[in-house]
This record gives structure tokens, C-alpha cells and sequence, in this order.
DNA sequence: GTTAGTCCTGAATCTCTTA
DNA sequence: ATAAGAGATTCAGGACTAA
């Protein structure tokens, strides 16, 4: 399924790039790629920021052995140079409600986290991958490094829009809110993808089921996924069985065969497996008044709260009445209680054969009265 | 026992610093303290938070949130240099084979763990603690954020003689090595510290438990521990519980004053070194959602009641779908048996070899994969 | 005394649409 | 652009109260 294209040949047109791996830099990769054109990234950087022993710039050209604190400070300019100008241009790609993931460990995630701030992301969550099986720590001078961390950033704060599933991540969570803190195996076993000789393809493969959570939370269905840092495929491997699209970039390209030999394999869900569940904010508007319109309010109606409290009487015009004072379900319902906000809908209950009945069900009734009307 | 001093009149004199806390700026103050002086640091300093307006509950109550002035700074740049300003002074005063921990949340842990790695200091770990009882997230646009992060560095790269309990850590941990992910409660109960007024004398008071396996890791008996935001003083406490010395640093004499009257509570331990490094028990909850990303349930997977009465199908999102409705497993079980509440995980069956097989059995396995090294 | 129900609170960067 | 109104949203644990 995915082809492979060199970055120079890139146009604008979306058939150009999407389900493809783009050969070529990072950077120059991302500059070709139209603005605001995808949904969101998910990357996954290289952090050869290891001081001691051979010491590799992110552009891998090798640094002479110093040890000195002033080639450490060399090293990390180098590489927030390199955060710097990838980040920026995936900033340009992204469209302006997506959402990037960054993942690292603590070489390196401490300097993209501040790049991202610096250049105007807006970090909603940082998330810890647990390992249920980490590697140990031989010498017994550290603890054992069990986890790793993502970011979760949207593209500036004002971005409100952005997609997070949360009542689908809640369902399947047990019905509690989804946590920041992950619990997955490392990749290994027949998920692990391997050369010919048996050796790993790919030295950081990530696992599928870490990149599922990510994309069933911040995607829907048709979502475009870039990840600049495509190694193993993976990103692409579970966009295109969850449904999304995916853009890839590579350099090299003994990961582009492995990758591209991979997701050719994958298999899509139907459409069926693949709707989200939503909550209330998803459901059409309904303005109250409409129920009186639609006849299932009358006019002089009382309602009252659960604990029959307060009472209140339904006006001709959509708003309620308590005493002298009128306004809107909300508002009175607030009113009432001394708040400064009120769901008018669960609050106010009508008697139903003699049961408090919330106005919610009215609005079922209603939104149930319009879908077959549309249908 | 603490003795509260003005950083004006410090000396050179270990008996003038030891087991005190200095009134006045933290900077200031740790550039009155003598040159590599100290064998650790633990500092929670301000999160910077960026607060917009109010936080409500669902139930309209009012989010009591941390909008102190001393965690108000104009931009980043103002953070940052206030950060590099401390770590700096921090340094000198730190010996050579000392460490530094340093608690964040993503707010400012991106910042301060950069700049730490900026000035040389070299990070060992960072640790991730989890919390049993975070807050939720109120408006359901966000993970619950439910852990803070901490970096454990070396005062710089050479370092190589620093303090590190591998042994009492892994013996106290059932054997196995001390991972970077840890399970405490927040602070609550009689721990934490109240006013006269019955509110709770500092915002952001940490658990001593965590502070605790913090000393008993990397500091030995009578090592001098220094907590340059000293707060509520629990560093002082649990570093005089566990026969360390400490020096704190605080600006507020009200602080001043909740610390002192707590560390003059304190007992000393007869034998530190036996301490019991106290921790929540991971508890092994799985998410339905965790055994589709495991691939042990395929989305579109039909499932039944034991007498097969009702069925229904598995959505990737990790919800369960019945006719037109989806839900958790636990809610989808109760609507179909018309009932309040089910337990899904043993109402819902798969076929496995023709014979109906309850789902726990599936998070039976889910249990094994996911068993992680005692928490 | 026991148990069940209610209330309170914690480092929080927490909405969306229409006028 | 900003402002205002509609209306959607919570988990664990300790303390307290009522049965």
C-alpha cells in the first residue's frame, strides 16, 4: 500500500503524500508538505545526546571524544537546534486544532518539552509509559528505567478544538477517566520486526498497542497521521488498521523496505469496529422552546427540582418562571440554588405518573423525534 | 529543634546552618552557605502554573487552585532564570559526589530538567510518581492527570561516587530492583498540615512517604540534605526522622512557623537504616480497552450472555455495541438486562473452542502480561 | 458499636456556539 | 475580534452524620 517517494518529487496534491513514506531529511521533508494539511504527528526522535563513548551529533556526523563540561553544552545546543527546526515545521504542517505526540526518555524529552513551549505548543498532558518489562539496570547504580514519556501538545492555547475521545476512552477504562500513566510490554516476540539475519530491524520499535491508545484518544476515522521519524512503520502499521491515513518520513532505506513490507501486511477494520463512542457535546442542540412547540410541553407546566425544593412554571415563550422572576432553564435553575450555573435539563423534573422525571428525557423524546424526521 | 535564622547572620560554621531553617530568598541564602556542603538536595520548587480563571466541579463547587503569588512569573524567560539563578547557587553549595532531586509537574519539569543538564549537572533517572488519588480532570478535555515527575541528577558527569542504597532499595522492594515508576497516595488526613483556621497550611504539601524512599535511595545517616523551597517541611521532617540533617530555606514565616512546630514533633528513628520504605501495592487493574491493544480481543468480536440471550459486538474503541447503542462492557450488560448496574467482564462470553468463555478469563491473561515487578 | 450515606477536597495550564 | 449564554463535566479517600 504505501509508496515511496523521494522529496523532491512532492507537489501539493494529497494522493502525492498521503499513505506514502517520503525518502529524504527530516526537515526538508516537512517544508514540502502543504500547511495545515494534517491532523496529527506523532514522533518518536532520535536521542543520541550518550556523552560518553562515541558521541554522534543528531545529524551524525561524529564529535571528536572531549569530555569537557563545554562539549556538553556544544552537544545540546546541537540538538535543540535540530528539536528547534523540526518542531517548527512541523508546526507549519499541522492544522491549526491537531494535536503532536512526542516521545523520549530523560536524554532527551527535557529539551523538546521547553522547545515546544518555546515555539508555542501548548501541552495538554504529559503521559508515562509504563513498561511491564523493561530492561534491567546491570550496574545497580540507578533505578531501574521503567518508563518513558510523551507529550501531548496542541498547536497553540487557544486551539480549543482539538480531538480527545474522552467518553470513549472512559467506556473502556471501566468507566473511569483514562489516567497519564500507561502500562504496556516493551515490543518483542513476533510483533518485533526482524531482518533477515534475526537481528532486529529497527533498535527503538515501538509497540503497536502503545500507538493504538495514542490514535483511538486524539484521532477519528479519515484522520491524517504524520510521523517524521517513521522507522519501523509503526505509526503507519496501526493508522491504517484503525482507519486513519498516515504520512511517513525516512531517511534510511532498510526501514522504509521493513516498514513498507509491514503496513502492506495490516489489514483494515471495517467501518463498524471503527466508530467512536461520544457523549452528550456530540448530540445536536435543542432549544427548549422547540419542546413547547413540538407539543410535549405545555404552557403552566411545573417543574421542580429532584427534592422538590423549588418549583417553577413553564412560560409560553421558553423560559421558566419562579416568582417575579423569569429567565431561561439554566439561569433559573442557578437562581434557585445560588449558583452560577445550572444544566436546566437534569436539574428541572416534571411529574411523570407521579415520578420526578427530568426535562433531559423530554429532549430524548425530541432528538429521537428529529433523527426519524431526517430519516 | 530547627532554629529559624536570618540569612544575614549566617557563618561559615556548620552548627550556625545545620538543622535550621534561613529565613529569606533562596538564591541569597545559598550563596551565604559554605562551598560543596551539603550531600543532597531535594527541591519542589514553584510549577508556574499559568492559571486562567476558575475551575468548577461538576457539582459547582470551586476548585481551591494553587494561585499564590510565588508562582506567578511573567513568561518562560522569567522561569527559566529564575531556574538557572537557583540551580546554579544549588551547585556550589552541593558536594561533588552529591545529588539533586528536583519535583515538577509538565508545567515546569521540561524547564528545569533542561536547564539542569545545561549546567552541568547529569541527570541518573527520572521518577515518576504515580498517584493513587490524583484529581480528575473536571471537564473531560484531558487525561487525568495523575503523576508528578522527578529528576535525580549528579552534581555533573564524573560523578561517579554518589550515593545509591541498590541493595536496601531491592531488598526493600521484594527482591527486585527499584523501577522509576512509584505509587503514593497525595497528601491527606492527619498528615497534612492545617491551620488554626482548619485550611491546610501549605497548597502543595507532599507526602512524607515520598520523601522517604527519596533519602533512604540516595543519602546515608548523618548526610546533610538541603531543600532550598522548604515549605510545609517535610524534607526536614522525614530527613530528621530518618537521622539526617537538613537545611531548609523559606521565605514565609508563616511556612516557617507550620515547619518548625512539625519538626519539633518528630522522633528520630533508632535504627534509620532499618527504615521500611512504605508504597502503594500496584493494583492490578485492567482496562477492557488493554486486551484490544493487546490483540488478545479483535474488534468485531461478537459476545453473549452465558444462556445467549443477548449479543454484542466489539468496537475498537473499546466500548461494546448493541444495535444501535455502545457502551462499556459494564453498562452495555446492565441496559441489555434492563438492571442498574452488571459486571461485564463475567456477563459477557466469547466463544472459545464452541464453549462460551467469560471475558475475565481474558483479563486473567491481561493480569500475567501486565505483572510488573512489585511496586 | 456498626454500617451506610453524605460531604468535602486535592499543584488544574479543563467548553462551545452564537450574537 | 469579544461577550454572553447554553450546558457539560469527577475519582479516591478521609471525615462526619444518620440509621
Amino acid at each position: 500500500m504505501p509508496a515511496v517517494r523521494p522529496v523532491a518529487d512532492l507537489t501539493a496534491s494529497r494522493t502525492d503524500w498521503c499513505d506514502t513514506i517520503l525518502k529524504g531529511d527530516c526537515v526538508a521533508a516537512l517544508e514540502r508538505l502543504p500547511e495545515h494539511s494534517v491532523d496529527a504527528i506523532f514522533a518518536d526522535p532520535p536521542y543520541n545526546l550518550q556523552l560518553g563513548g562515541d558521541l554522534h551529533r543528531p545529524d551524525q556526523s561524529k564529535v571528536d571524544a572531549v569530555d569537557d563540561a563545554w562539549d556538553q553544552f556544544d552537544s545540546f545546543q546541537a540538538y535543540d537546534a535540530f528539536t528547534r527546526a523540526w518542531l517548527l515545521a512541523a508546526r507549519r504542517v499541522l492544522k491549526p486544532n491537531g494535536t503532536i505526540w512526542v516521545i523520549g526518555s530523560y536524554h532527551n524529552i527535557f529539551r523538546v518539552g521547553a522547545k515546544l513551549q518555546d515555539l508555542g505548543y501548548w501541552i495538554l498532558n504529559d503521559v508515562v509509559w509504563r513498561k511491564t518489562n523493561p530492561m534491567p539496570n546491570f550496574r545497580g547504580r540507578r533505578f531501574q528505567n521503567a518508563h518513558e514519556t510523551m507529550i501531548w501538545a496542541s498547536r497553540d492555547q487557544k486551539a480549543k478544538g482539538y480531538t480527545f475521545n474522552y467518553e470513549a476512552l472512559k467506556a473502556s477504562n471501566d468507566d473511569v477517566q483514562m489516567r497519564t500513566d500507561w502500562l504496556f510490554p516493551i515490543c518483542t516476540g513476533a510483533e518485533r520486526l526482524k531482518g533477515a539475519d534475526g537481528a532486529k530491524a529497527h533498535p527503538t520499535q515501538k509497540p503497536e498497542a502503545l500507538l493504538a491508545r495514542v490514535l483511538m484518544a486524539s484521532t477519528r476515522p479519515g484522520d491524517v497521521v504524520l510521523d517524521p521519524f517513521f522507522g519501523s512503520g509503526t505509526t503507519g502499521a496501526v493508522a491504517k488498521r484503525l482507519g486513519r491515513h498516515f504520512v511517513g518520513i525516512e531517511r534510511e532505506q532498510a526501514y522504509i523496505d521493513a516498514a513498507t513490507a509491514r503496513i502492506d501486511a495490516v489489514e483494515p477494520l471495517d467501518n463498524p469496529e471503527l466508530a467512536i463512542l461520544t457523549g452528550k457535546r456530540a448530540e445536536p442542540r435543542i432549544a427548549f422552546v422547540s419542546l413547547i412547540e413540538a407539543g410535549l410541553v405545555a404552557p403552566g407546566l411545573e417543574l421542580s427540582d429532584a427534592k422538590r425544593r423549588w418549583t417553577a412554571r413553564v412560560r409560553a415563550d421558553g423560559t421558566v418562571a419562579v416568582g417575579n422572576e423569569a429567565g431561561s432553564i439554566h439561569k433559573m435553575g442557578a437562581r434557585v440554588q445560588g449558583l452560577d450555573a445550572c444544566n436546566g435539563w437534569t436539574f428541572w423534573h416534571f411529574d411523570r405518573k407521579g415520578a420526578p422525571t427530568p426535562l433531559d428525557a423530554l429532549r430524548q423524546d425530541m432528538r429521537q423525534r428529529m433523527a426519524v424526521a431526517a430519516a
